[in-house]
Parts: C-alpha cells; structure tokens; sequence
DNA sequence: TTGCGTGCAAAGGTTTTGCATGGCA
DNA sequence: TGCCATGCAAAACCTTTGCACGCAA
C-alpha cells in the first residue's frame, strides 16, 4: 500500500495557517472562510471541507462535533486536555488538568473504556456567563 | 408571563411513551418514527421535533448532539452521569461513578465552569470495539 | 506530462418553517 | 368555540459527490 502523492496546494496552505492564527484555536468552515475572505484570499467551499478531511485523516487536525456544525482545530494543541463549550454563549475554551487526565484513566481502567481526551466536550456555563 | 397553555395530545404521549421505553434511553427522530411505526402508530417528522423541543424546553427531554443528528432521552435518567459515546460501534453508554462528579465539582470551583453532566459526552473506545 | 487538487453545480441528509386543517379543553 | 397542535410540502442548512479543468511536482 503505497503512500498516495500530496500536493503543497494554496488552499492546503492557507487552512493550515488560518487554523494555526486563529485565537480560539478552533473554527467552523464558515469561519474559515470568512477569515480568509478578510485577508482577499478566496478558496471553494468543497475544497476547505477536502482538505481539512485530509488533516484529518494525516491526524494534524482535528475534528469536533457543534451546534449544527463541525469545527475545526489542530490537533497538537489539544493533546492533553478536554474542551468546554458554554452553552450561553458558545465559546469553546481549554481546560488543561491533571483531575481530567485522572478521570480519563479511571474510566479506562475501571470502565474499559478508552476516553479520547482531544475529541471530547464538556457542556456548561462558563464564568462569564453565569454571572 | 403567563404559561401557555397546552394539550396533551397523541402524538406527546406517543413520544413519551417511546423515550421512556427505550432500551438505551436515547433516540434518534428516525428511531423513534420507527419504533412507532412497529407499534402501527404514526406521526408526522414535523411533529415528533416540535414536541421533542418543548419538552426539552420544559427540561423533561434532554438533547445530544450525535453524529449527523440528534439524540433525544429523557432527562430524569441522566441527572448525575455522563454519558459514553463509542466512535467505533457509535453506542451511548452511561457512567454512574462519583469520579465523574468530583471532576465537574473541582471544574466548577478551581475553573469557573459550572458543567452539566447530563448534556455532556465523553468520545473514545468502548472495551467490545477496543479488542 | 501525470495525476492530484480545485471549484462549480447538484445531490443528500437532517432540521425548520409556512399554512391550511384537525383536535383538545 | 378558541387556541394550540398536526402534517404535508417546501425551504433552509450543512456536508458530500460528480465532473471538467487547473496546477504542482
């Protein structure tokens, strides 16, 4: 099974550097787009879901399921820790801890289940939004 | 504010009847149009999410995001557990363990982040796909 | 030159909306 | 009887697929 040929593409470029930009470090397509629009930069639709189906696969990316929508987020940022999303206002923030890496490996071991930390999502209220 | 009125009309117990005799207390809008179709019952898709969203507004029904869809389950089942979605067989598991609540306890006060156990979903490996 | 990548248009699947009719209280 | 609920059809969304053309190596 031989390695399929990569192409070093202007698109491919592009995505992988507006994800590396963006602050929230994870985006839909929509705002993928729309970024790239600001910066007079213009790729298909099509093409953004390819390539980033492609980082995915490659594992440099990864994929996380929200309202409606997927999002978007390189991979070696969320290696160790879990996600947040607020459900008042939407954002997705980062929750680096040792107590998550403890539930993880407690449910591996005493559940049998192997929790994938960077796929998965906590939901709730953040501070901001609570007050 | 004055609550507004509402029937209780087939279709809302039809649904009802559906959640709470579920096996794995969690359906898909397909699942349970077809599960009521075994029963020779039939309703509109229409009106299976109109419901599914008051009760959820109501807070007897929770929502979950799944891959390519929704889930809907009754909420009272889900109060103090997360839930375990295996991405290999896509099976919903439950966890009841005190970890699960000590992790949400410390997020909420070392974190800010009050999270809803009921509405979260931890991704990975279940042990039957793991093997 | 080769064959992967692109982008448009169209298709697919799920959820929502509009509107006339039906049914609960 | 007065509203709310229903269900069909159509629209709205997001994502994927088909196909001819373009471009990296």
């Amino acid at each position: 099974m031989a390695t399929r040929a990569s192409y070093n593409t202007r698109p491919l470029r592009l995505i992988r550097e507006t994800l590396a930009d963006s602050e929230h470090s994870h985006m839909t397509v929509e705002e993928i787009l729309s970024n790239l629009k600001e910066r007079g930069e213009k790729i298909g639709l099509t093409t953004v879901y390819r390539n980033l189906d492609k980082l995915c696969e490659q594992g440099e990316v990864k994929k996380y399921r929200g309202d409606g929508g997927y999002c978007f987020g390189l991979a070696d940022r969320c290696e160790h820790h879990f996600h947040l999303r607020c459900e008042s206002c939407g954002r997705l923030l980062h929750i680096e801890c040792e107590k998550v890496q403890q539930l993880s490996d407690h449910v591996s071991v005493h559940h049998g289940f192997r929790v994938d930390n960077s796929k998965t999502v906590l939901y709730g209220t953040c501070g901001d939004c609570a007050k």
